[in-house]
Formats: C-alpha cells, structure tokens, sequence
DNA sequence: GATGAATGAGGATTCATTCAT
DNA sequence: AATGAATGAATCCTCATTCAT
C-alpha cells in the first residue's frame, strides 16, 4: 500500500488527496500534453498508481475524466476573470490584471494547453464552458481598453485586441516553450521566465494601450 | 496559388494530382484537426478514397505520412522566411512582410494548427526542421527590430517580441477561431477575417515599433 | 398465493421483505428476460437498489444467486406436480389439472422462462433439478392419458405426448408473446390472455384424449 | 494455414467456403446455444480460427454478426412457408406441411433456437424480420384449418391454434431435449427423433383438425 | 449488512501494419 | 498500385469478485 505510506510521512496534510483528485491531476497532466486522443485511460490509471478498471468507479469514462478535467482547471480562471471585471478601476489596472492572470496560469500552467488542445480539435467539449468564459473575459478586456483614453483602437477593433492579449498569455504557455526553446535564457514557464513574460506584457500593453497612433506607413493598402 | 500553376500544364481538372499528394492532402486536413494520435490511418484513407493498405505503397507509415506532411508544410514557409530575411530594406518592410506571411498561411491555414499540435505534444516530430526554421524566423525578425530607431525594446527582449509575433500570428488560426466564435463579423479564416487580420497587425506592428516607451504604471513590481 | 400469506404476518406493506428475497426478486426478473450470460451482477444490484458488493452477503456469487432462482421457482411447481400426481382421479381431473397449472404459472410466468433460457443453454444448472422435476411430471401425465379408455396414444407414444403439453403450456409463456403480438386480442400474460389460453387448453385436451384415432391420410409414409 | 489444408483435401466442393459463410456458420452453432449475449465475439473468431479483429473485416460488429445469422436462417425458412401457403389444396396438404417444415428444421436445428433465444430476450432484433414471416406462417396455417370442414375450432380460436403448432414444433428443438433425455429411445434431433416426431405431430394433426367435438366435461367453468 | 474502492480477467472494438493476389 | 483478409497489440470499458471500513 504505498499511497498509505507516502501519506503517512507527512505530518497533516489531508489524509491522502482524494481519489477523485488525484485522477484528475494525472489526467490534467497527460491530456495537457497528448490531448484527449494522445491519452490513454492506462496511462491515466499507471500515472495513478492504479489499475484502469479502477478510474470506472469514480468517473463515467474517459471523456467524462476529461470533461472534469477540462471544468476543474476553467472554473477557478473564470472565477478570476470575474473577479477581475470587479475589481477597482484604478490607474495601474492593466498591469494588476496581467500579473494576476499570469499569477494564476503559472501556478496552472496546464491550462492554456488544454484549452489549446480543445481549440485546435473543434472545442467540442468546451463549448458549454467557453460560452461562460469568453463572454466576460471579452467584457473584462473591453472595459479595460474604454478606460484607456488615449487608446489608438476602434471599438470594431476590440475583440482583435483582447484575443490578441489571449494568443500572447496562452501563446506563452503553448508555443514559446518551441520557441525560445534554444534562444531565452530559461525555461519561459520557469518562475524567472514566467516573470520576464509579464513584464514584458506589462510594457506591451502599456505602449499600446496608451501610445497615439502613428502615421501610417501605407495608408490603406490591401493585403492582397 | 501555386498548385494552381502547377496543375495548369494538365489539360484542366487534374484528374491524376500524383497519390503523394492527394494522401498529404488528406492527411494534412485530419491531422491539423485531430493531431497524430487523433488522426488514423483509415481516416486519411477513407479521405483519399482508397483502403488504408493502399497508403503503404507510397508512405512506409504513419509517422511517415506525418512527417511528410509538416515537411511539406514547413518547407515553402521556410523559404518565405528566407526571402523576406534576404528583401529590401525599405521602409515598409515590416507591412510588407506581416502582408507576405499572412497572405501564405491564409492559404495554408493548416500549417500553424499542425505546428501549433507538435508544440503542444512535444514537438518530436518538429525538432529537425524547427532549427532550420525558428533560426531565421528569428533573424528576420531581430533585423526588423534593429531597423527601426524609435524601437522601445531592448535587445535582450527582442526573442520575446519575435515569440509574441509569432503567438498573434499563429493563434489567429489556432485560437481565434474559438475567441472570437460568435463575436466577430466573420470567420477568422475567410478572405474578410485574414484581411481584417492583417490591417491589424500592421498597425500593431507600427505602434509597437515606432512608439516611445511611456512612463512605467509601477516602475519595476515583481510579477508576484 | 404463498408469499402473500407469508407477508401477512407483518403490519401490510412488507418494508422489510427480507433482502434475500428481495434479490431472487430481482434476480429472478432479470434472469428470465437476459438468461445468465444476459444478466450482470450490477444489474440485480441497480434493481435491488443496493451495490454488487452488498450481494455477496447474501449469495455466494452470480452463479449460487441463479441456482437459488431456479430453485425457488421450481420447487413450488415441483410441489403442485406431485399434489397433482396424488389427486382425486375424478372424470375432470385433465381440466383441473391445466387449470391449476396454468394458474401456477400465471402467477409465475418467469419460471417457463428461466427453464426454456436452461433448455437452450444446455440445462446445465438443471440437471439436478430436473431429475425431480420431469420424472414426476412425466408420471403424472401419463397416469392421466392411462385413465382414457378411448385414448388414440400407444404407450410409446405417452412422452411424446406429455412433452407436447408442456411444449403447449411453457410455449403460451415463451413463445406466445413473440407469435400473438399483433394478433391476439389482448397480451397472452394477461388475466384474459391466461383464461383464454386455459380454455383453449382444455378443448385441445379433451379432443386430443378421447378422440378416436381417424383414418390416417397418408398411412405411414416416412417423412422424408 | 490449416484451412488450406482442409479445403485441399476435399476433391471439389469450393475453393473453400467464403468467409463470410464460415464465420456465420460458426456464429449460428455458438449463438444458438449461448443466445447473443452468451457468445463472444472470440468464441466466434476461435470457432472460425481465426482472430476476433479478423471478423471485422467481415462484419460490423457482434451485433451485426448476429442479424446476419437470423437472417440468413429465417430467409430460407420464411421462403418455404410462401411455397406452403401457395400448395396444392391437396386432401393431405397439412401431412405435407408438417413434413416439409420438420425436414427443413431437421437440417437446420439452430433456427428454432435462435428464435427461442429472441423470443425470450425480447425479439429486438427480430421485430423486422418477424412481422414478415409470422404473418405468412399465420396465413398458411389459417388457410389450412379453413379448409377442413369438421374443424372443431372457431375462428377466433385459429390463431391459437396455429400458435400451438409453432410451440410443438419449435418444442421438439428448443424443449424435447432436455424432457426427453432420459426417456426417449433416441435424441430427438437424431434422424430417427425427427421421424418419430414428424409421425407423431401428423396422427396429432389428424386427430386435431377432424374430430368432431367432444361434450365439454364442466362447460365454462372459469379458469380461477 | 452495506459501501466504496480496488482488481484481474475478459468484453467488444480499433488500429497500424503486412502480404498474397 | 490497389485490395481484401489477416494479425497482434492496444483501445475503452464491463464484469464478477474481494475486502477494509
């Protein structure tokens, strides 16, 4: 019995991470890399230390695992995001808004590539959830960029910029780690790499939410 | 359009694209959409419109097909990179180039999905070609950077701003199809959402490059 | 009607039939539709409204819960063959006999059931039973054909004979549900069904006993 | 490749029976005997000798196995009940009858247990192809007691009868068996079974359709 | 007596791959 | 080049059973 032992060292901590949770923090990590097709319930079930017929008593299947997954890791980010839309509109927002999010996603650092995943594969499964999620997340951004007087951006240009924020955040998460792979200084989703993201999103979002438009370089041209 | 050209010295619809190709082009679909593991072999043959045995004549396996696939992805966006690193240094070339790339991934929108699955999944399969690519991704990039003299970035951020174009350029066909679902006028993908796109990211690029860096909200506050 | 005289003794509605019973109840039910292999633990369970596991302490297994089944199903009917047997040997024994039989059955239409679901699957777990069970029945038939003077039956022909009434009367509850479906007036397990059927019994029984042997169309041409 | 060998050995019968064939041959014995749910799909595949993921690349699945064996044993059966009903109205039309149904059941012993099976576990997957057969059978055996004018019976009363005759017949396969066992000089199914019971059913038939009805013993004394 | 969690065996089915034709 | 049939491994899931609580 080997969970009994591990738990029996340390001194309080709940007795034993429910089954339940444990499950899914194996699933999270594995559907976080593989997907929901790259994941197999045996490799779930030998990250748990358990056998697969197991994971049936406490989850309906695998995509009922995944699901789970999927809610456990958007339901406190959407809690966030609400919170955020809350919170005091202060001069420094932004950037309280962007350290929180990036507080948030690097102690999760799991989800941006689940929700990647789901993007990528059709977001059959998230659906449901984006609807609550996107939705504010959108409000959030947009109240920001209004409060933004000398903001350079059209209202019809809004939702570009708030996905816009979304690709940098997740993007750091997804694809940086290839990116800068052989060229940052460390690992970007280490705590140093995570702290020079936001930094740098801070300054980011500085120069373009407040910069005035410069001249056009081309004024109109087609892109084609 | 360059399977356009190609086809046009046969007499008028290509009744014999080579097999090669017409498994690439199904394999390449299902893969953008449901990754390796997402994808089977009888899928892409069920797509080609032949039995699954069929593919083995012309590929020696599944991670063939695939690797061939994002070869054959990868390559011609390669040489683009190439090309705009070796352009003229005009003044415009920063619109020009955003132009360039986003007018070939909007005609290979499946590329950034399948580097987007490859980064997520470990990106084993990318590894080779990835050197050959991200090198002068970056070189075209920092040359770009280094160009403008109003630039607020610092030299040791430039691989951050390079990675951040590449997010916003990427996740327009990886993540914008979910942000902006049911807020924007039309499909991210459509010829409207890739030019709307591109006018963005041209002004992006021009108020990111040429401003000056404002004053600091909070000079210097560590992330947490 | 045993089991109602059994609950009489307790207040009305019987809260605490005991939970063996209650098992073979559901046992029984699910038995006689799905057969053994048809009939899951869980299944018994989920209609019990108690866990699998809860069964083992009461049955032995899947395998002692369908023998118990069999039994307690059987034995009763084995009962009425053998009161039957010891019966007044008056001129309308035939009549009451199918009447009380059918009766039996009536109130118990899943024991055909389970025994034609034993027939087929080899009669494995019946062989003990049977051995009681049949003896006693054939005897009491063919007491019943010997009393008929007029009867057209040899002797050699006597089994025959009973394995067609119980062919006829296990039929009405295993077959006759298939074959009168969109035929019949009314369900052949319904109160009328059942009368219906008896009468239909008796008639057959009186013609087929005391009928005199008609001339024989084809006399004694092989079947084939 | 021990087939090869088997069919070689066989001067000319077909190159082997087709696998298709061999599969259904080897699913009707299993599932006549288990019924659906008794029989898996490798008992079928080691049957066949093969693997069970070759049977796949014949059926769709169990299930599908399964219609196809009910199909392929009702077609031929429901064939020969047409040609019945469409006979000559000869005097012993109904010894012919009887013969030509039990030699074909003779030579095909599964199809009444396959349908007993269905019968009992609800007929799900016989609905379609019952409503096609029961009604000819009906039609052929109504016809012929319509014929016979010291028929005892009333119309109302026919589809009983033709019901009782399906029970007796089917009985022989699905029920005599295990009465018979210890008391029949020979397995019922044996060729000598057969006779005697083909034998028997028409002296029951005989007896049945021209006797003229006898006094009832307790005229219309309820079955209760 | 009941439960929740676990298990090993086996269930159907899918899959990548091979190969004779 | 393509196919149909085969295969062994792996897939997800169900099952009967056990057992500490």
């Amino acid at each position: 019995m080997p969970n009994a032992a591990a738990t029996a060292s340390r001194p309080l901590r709940a007795p034993s991470r429910p089954a339940r949770e444990r499950i899914l923090d194996a699933a999270e990590a594995l559907f976080a890399e593989g997907g929901l097709a790259g994941t197999s319930i045996r490799d779930i079930a030998l990250r748990v230390g358990v056998t697969p017929g197991s994971l049936y008593n406490h989850f309906a299947g695998k995509q009922a695992i995944y699901q789970a997954v999927l809610e456990r890791g958007i339901r406190p980010f959407f809690g966030l995001m609400d919170q955020l839309a809350r919170g005091e509109q202060t001069a420094d927002a932004a950037d309280e808004i962007i350290g929180a999010i990036m507080r948030h996603l690097g102690q999760h650092p799991r989800l941006p590539r689940l929700i990647q995943h789901e993007a990528l594969t059709g977001a059959a499964h998230l659906t449901r959830l984006a609807e609550e999620w996107i939705r504010p997340l959108m409000s959030v951004g947009i109240a920001e960029i209004e409060r933004e007087p000398d903001s350079p951006w059209d209202p019809d240009e809004f939702p570009l910029v708030i996905a816009a924020w979304v690709q940098l955040i997740f993007g750091h998460f997804t694809l940086s780690p290839l990116l800068l792979r052989d060229v940052a200084p460390d690992d970007p989703l280490s705590e140093a790499g995570l702290e020079r993201q936001t930094r740098f999103l801070r300054k980011f979002v500085r120069i373009l939410m407040r910069a005035r438009t410069p001249r056009e370089g081309t004024p109109e041209d087609p892109p084609r």
